[in-house]
DNA sequence: ATTAGTATATCCGTAACGGATATAAATGCG
DNA sequence: CGCATTTATATCCGTTACGGATATACTAAT
């Protein structure tokens, strides 16, 4: 299955921590990538409905509290298999980073 | 023009140390990724197709060492563009690995 | 009340992937 | 030598994914 494409990553990042609607994904990627990397609605619920179909990501109950009920909104929450897959991929880009460094195309390790 | 696909980033990153012809990258890239990712014929002609008319591969002249010359073999040069366009990858996925490790996705970073 | 922002969804053209296939030269080996 | 395998490049084409445009409608702010 792998390796993941950036949006199915992307969104499968920003549901690790917790689940959340698709427009706040939206917000998260954008935010999470500096505004590198813009992903408009066609690709966000497109891919929401495919991680849907692979059983990486899952539709969550209705949020219980009373005030931020936004009708509208449908929460996503990863699976099982969906961080499985995360973690594999980070794990994978890990190593392409390592190998980049190797080849001088980074500098110092910044965390 | 960014992000760029596995298969486009596994090329540059091939390059980036040298030239190489188009076996050699294949082979290169399969062991670079421990045959987690497989780039078939059909990958590598295409995609190198597509950078060649990017600009951000060349084809280098011919190899003037007398023995290993095979006259099948087409060399591919990464040019300044290439070069540019992996490092701001490159530093793309290092900042998307420490999000990950931020959301505990992976374990001690490894170097 | 009207505008802007939030929120989801589909359509569809385009680009990319990737397996299959073809071709042929180089190499290894009994 | 003769033959199989590996090396090497290339194209074709079906399938998938991306992503801008568009539509709809609720919510919030002034």
């Amino acid at each position: 299955m792998e390796p993941l494409t950036p949006a199915v990553f992307h969104i499968l990042l920003a549901l690790a921590d917790g689940e959340r609607h698709g427009y706040a994904i939206m917000q998260d990627v954008a935010a999470a990538s500096a505004n590198t990397f813009r992903m408009g609605p066609g690709t966000l619920y497109g891919t929401l409905k495919r991680l849907l179909a692979a059983d990486l990501v899952a539709e969550a109950g209705e949020r219980e509290d009373p005030d931020m009920n936004d009708e509208r909104r449908r929460y996503y929450s990863i699976t099982p298999n969906g961080r499985q897959a995360v973690i594999s991929e980070a794990k994978r880009l890990e190593s392409l980073v390592r190998i980049a460094r190797k080849k001088s195309l980074l500098g110092v390790p910044a965390r």
